[in-house]
DNA sequence: GCAATAGTGTCTCTAAGACAGTATCAC
DNA sequence: GTGATACTGTCTTAGAGACACTATTGC
C-alpha cells in the first residue's frame, strides 16, 4: 500500500501581498467548509481540466481580486505534500504561488460574497491558519524578502505611477528597516531599466511634490538593493 | 468536464548535476517503458504513500547515485503541470527537483541495471529529453546558476575535503567564465562561514600543494560572489 | 635553474553609506 | 517666514577588479 502510487487532488494556493497603511497585509478567507470551518486560510482552488497550475492560481488570484492576473506579479513558492497536510482523501496536495499587489479595493460585496479580507501579516502569524498555511505564509514571505534584492518586483506593490517615497516604502516594510532616503533614490533612478519618469508629479500633504514613475522594463535589479545587516530582527520569526 | 476537479499523480524528477573534467553534466537515464521509451529522461519517481514529494526526490536521489541523500544538496525548482505534458492517464504533474553532487562513481552495474549515466548539459540540451525535461533541465540549470551568487551551494559539487581551484573551477564551469584567480580567493576565505581549513594540503601535478578546506555552516553567502557582466554568452540559451 | 600552480600585496575604481545642503510645495 | 518632504552634492569607506609579486612544489 505504501509503495502504490498515490492519486491526489492539486491546489494553488495563493499568498496574495500588498501593502495598506505603512503595514504587510496578506489576504485571507474565512473557510466556509470542512475541514477547518470558520477558520481563516490562504485563498486557493482546484486544478481543473485544462489548466495547469499556473493558470490555476492566476484564475483564483483574478476571483479574489477582482484584478487581471497578469497585471500582478504571480510565482510559484513551492509544493507542500506531506500526507497528513489535509485530512481529505485523496490526498491533497499544494502549490503555493506569491502573488504581489498595489493597494486595491477587494470586490468584498461581490457576486460571491466571499468573506475575503487583507489581514496584516504579523497578526496572523499570530493568530494562526488553517492547514500548513502559517508555513506557506513564511516561506513566501521570506521569498518575497529575498526577491526585492535582486529583482524587480517592489514595484509590483505599487499602483501603475508611483513615487520614490513610495517605493521606498516598500522596502523599509517588506524588510523591517529604514533606508537614508537620499541614497535610495539615487540607487533606484540610476539602476539601468527599473524606472522610467512619467514627468508628472504627485503633490504631498506638506512638501515638494515627488516626480512621478512607472516600472521598467528589467526583472533584474543590478548591481542588487542590499539589505541592511544590522537591523534585522526578522530572522527570528524564520522556521 | 473542464470544471471537474483533476484527480492526478504527482512525480519528483531530478536534475542532478556534477562536474566532469571541466563540464558541466546532468545525470539522465533511457527510458525502458513507453512513453518516449528509448529517449533520454530525467531519472524521477512516482509520490509513494507515506511520504511527503521531498522524500520522494531524495529516496530517488539515493536510489541513482548511491549516496545518502542528506550528503547532496537537494531543492525543488518548480511544478510543472501542462495537459499535455505527458500522454499517460490519469495526469502525471510533476516536481523537479535541482540536486547537486560531486564527481562520483555511479552504480553503472547496480542492482537495478538502470542504464544512468552522466552527459554534458550542452549535449543534452542539443539533443533532447523526453516529455518536458529540456525545459526542466533549463530551469535547474539557471537556478543554479543564480543561486551560486548569494549561497554557498558550490561547495555541494566538490567532495568533503576540497582546494580553492576545484572551488573556482564549479563557478567558471557553470557560469562559463573565467575569474580571477588571486581575487577569488581573498574572497571565499574571507566570507564568514564559507570555507573552513582542515590544515591539509593536496599534491597538484605541476606546483605547490593546495591547502584544503571543507564545507563552513554559513548556508548564504555575504557579500555575494558577483557574476561577471559582460562575459555571459550563457543568456541566449534562455527560453 | 625552469615551469607550473598557490597564494599575498597593493593600487584603482565603483558604489554604498552618512549627511549637509538645496528645491518646492502648504500654510 | 516655518515646516515638511523631495532631491542633489560630497565625503568616506568597503569591496571588486587588475595585476605585480612571492611561495612551494616537480622536473
Amino acid at each position: 500500500m505504501s509503495r502504490a502510487r498515490q492519486t491526489v487532488t492539486l491546489t494553488a494556493d495563493l499568498v496574495i501581498l500588498t501593502i495598506r497603511d505603512g503595514t504587510l497585509c496578506v489576504l485571507v478567507v474565512e473557510r466556509g467548509n470542512e475541514p477547518f470551518e470558520g477558520r481563516l486560510a490562504l485563498p486557493g482552488g482546484f486544478l481543473r481540466g485544462g489548466e495547469n497550475l499556473d493558470e490555476t492560481a492566476a484564475r483564483e488570484l483574478c476571483e479574489e481580486t477582482g484584478v487581471r492576473a497578469e497585471k500582478l506579479h504571480l510565482q510559484q513558492v513551492g509544493v507542500y505534500s506531506d500526507p497528513e497536510r489535509d485530512p481529505r482523501r485523496p490526498r491533497v496536495v499544494t502549490c503555493a504561488y506569491l502573488a504581489i499587489a498595489p493597494d486595491l479595493p477587494l470586490p468584498t460585496a461581490g457576486s460571491d460574497a466571499r468573506s475575503a479580507r487583507w489581514a496584516p501579516v504579523g497578526v496572523v502569524e499570530s493568530t494562526g491558519l488553517a492547514f500548513d498555511h502559517d508555513q506557506i505564509l513564511r516561506d513566501a514571505v521570506e521569498l518575497a524578502r529575498a526577491e526585492l534584492q535582486f529583482r524587480t518586483i517592489a514595484t509590483a506593490f505599487c499602483g501603475d505611477d508611483f513615487t520614490i517615497g513610495e517605493l521606498r516604502e516598500v522596502y523599509e516594510v517588506i524588510w523591517g528597516v529604514t533606508l537614508d532616503k537620499p541614497n535610495f533614490h539615487r540607487k533606484v533612478t540610476e539602476a539601468d531599466g527599473f524606472l522610467v519618469p512619467t514627468g508628472g508629479k504627485r503633490p504631498v500633504a506638506n512638501g515638494r511634490p515627488a516626480a512621478l514613475y512607472r516600472a521598467g522594463d528589467a526583472e533584474l535589479l543590478a548591481p542588487p538593493m542590499m539589505r541592511p545587516r544590522s537591523t534585522t530582527p526578522e530572522r527570528s520569526r524564520g522556521r
